[in-house]
RNA sequence: GGAGGAGUGGCAGAGCUGGUUGAAUGCACCGGUCUUGAAAACCGGCGUGCGAGAAAUCGUACCGGGGGUUCGAAUCCCUCCUCCUCCGCCA
């Protein structure tokens, strides 16, 4: 959610943002719209708090004039709160009604797009913003994708899942199980290296949390809602972590706050079917390690890039060729001011994977879930939180047996050797 | 799941037989006096949002959330949430 003040005083940045996502003309409107209707919300609030400021004196004078016996002129004085009240009621609802209206127009209103951010519709006008191909590797004809590797060596089992639960729920097994946790403790650990605090949180949150990173009411239905309790399965880490600090100001001195954690994330991805979501392509159950950043508005780009070196960093280790793409206006998230993506080349399939996303959302999450720290000037302000897949695994997972099969089996790249215990997964 | 108790400012803790209480007091914190410096002592300040104003400042809302009673509620009523104690169940 952007900052009212900030839309005001910035319509042409406003705007910018919009159309940079593609907006058409007739729906920048909705600038002006959001500012007619603070218009009226001050407007309302002013007439309001004049009102109950005069049934406020009023009371006071009832409460003194019986005090003191008047009992009489005090019970005159009744009528005239009465009719203020009336007015007050009525004030109170149109209130209501222009902040409800306010807040729901201010949610369809997406981040605004930093100057980078190229224009462009779809996934293809994505900009590619760096490389690492060292990795390439040669393979053989007879290269299988990873969802026959997984028969082959018993490493996951998606049918099983799907007994289960149903579609999309892998279960892992063996040395794919193993390798899975493997990579979960270096992505771990690589983080904890980098100065991340290490957190297990909730793998269900509530509606407050949902709404303060922005998955409500954006994206409901991409959650499973557990609508007994009223509660969310996580799509991400960043859900839980992000909203620890929801509502809190910190000191300056507090940032930056560095912040991983481990966690299923399950995503109902309705209405995905096909090719491009086969074996471990697209699930609704998959491991993740995020890292959160919540970080002073004036750094909040330094850490944008130091978080993608970090990233950048497990990919070589992991010797998984890869690229960076800077998303294009069309393809940003709602939330996101500057997202970069990361794609890993998987040459059995002869197509790239998405295995990360790493987002700048300045205030906008921050916003919502009024996050804010107080500066040098004792006055409040809003952070900015960022967060990143470091890294996500289904998708490491595919295009690590696809990347390094060998007619003997899997190899295992050396920096996970430490954690698997085996050099070859055959 | 059952019974009882409780949720107040950064923390602790009054108020809870309704009336100028945004809220005593202590601690913490910030500024000042004193001091070579520090401590102590003393003086002053010290919540958040919204609105008005150039500003000083003023208005308004907020005492777990929501609703109600009343001219007026932190104080009374309803409801939900959370925590504590006891009982039950249980990895």
């Amino acid at each position: 959610m952007l900052v009212l003040s900030f839309i005001r005083e910035h319509q042409d940045r406003v705007i910018a943002g919009l159309k940079t996502r593609n907006y058409p003309d007739e729906e920048l409107a909705i600038v002006d719209r959001i500012i007619a209707l603070d218009d009226q919300r001050k407007a309302t609030q002013k007439q309001l708090d004049d009102l109950l400021a005069e049934g406020k004196q009023l009371s006071k004078q009832i409460g003194a004039l019986y005090k003191s016996g008047q009992r009489a002129e005090g019970d005159q004085l009744k009528a005239k709160v009465a009719e203020a009240k009336a007015a007050s009621g009525q004030l109170q609802e149109q209130l209501q009604s222009v902040k409800a209206e306010l807040e729901q127009t201010l949610l369809a209103l997406p981040n605004v797009a930093h100057p980078s951010v190229p224009a462009g519709n779809t996934d293809e006008d994505n900009e590619v913003y760096q490389d690492w191909t060292e990795a390439f590797p040669e393979l053989p004809a007879s290269a299988l994708p990873h969802w026959e590797l997984a028969k082959k060596y018993q490493i996951f089992d998606l049918e099983l899942g799907t007994k289960l639960t149903g579609s999309g729920f892998p279960l892992y097994r063996g040395k794919g199980a193993k390798l899975q946790r493997a990579l979960i403790n270096f992505f771990l650990d690589e983080a904890h290296a980098a100065g991340y605090e290490e957190i297990i949180p909730p793998h269900l949150v509530n509606a407050d949390s949902a709404r303060g990173t922005g998955q409500l009411p954006d994206k409901e239905g991409q959650m499973y809602h557990v609508t007994l309790d009223e509660l969310y399965l996580i799509p991400t880490a960043e859900v839980p972590i992000t909203n620890m600090y929801r509502g809190d100001i910190l000191a300056e001195g507090d940032f930056p706050i560095k912040l991983c954690g481990y966690t299923p994330c399950f995503r109902r991805e309705a209405g995905s079917y096909g090719a491009h979501v086969r074996g471990l392509n697209r699930v609704h159950q998959f491991d993740k390690v995020e890292i959160v950043q919540i970080e002073h508005p004036d750094r909040s780009y330094d850490t944008l890039q130091a978080m993608l070196q970090h990233v950048e960093g497990l990919l070589q280790k992991l010797e998984l060729p890869y690229r960076i793409l800077r998303l294009c206006g069309g393809d940003l998230g709602h939330t996101s001011a500057l997202t970069f993506d990361f794609e890993v080349y998987s040459l059995a399939q002869k197509r790239w994977l998405e295995v990360s996303s790493v987002s700048n959302f300045e205030t906008y999450q921050s916003n919502r879930m009024k996050l804010r720290y107080r500066g040098a000037d004792k006055k409040t302000h809003l952070a900015h939180t960022l967060n990143g897949s470091a890294l996500a695994l289904a998708r490491i997972m595919a295009s690590l047996l696809e990347n390094h099969q060998t007619p003997e089996g899997i190899r295992i790249p050396a920096a996970l050797q430490a954690y698997t215990r085996f050099e070859l997964l055959n």
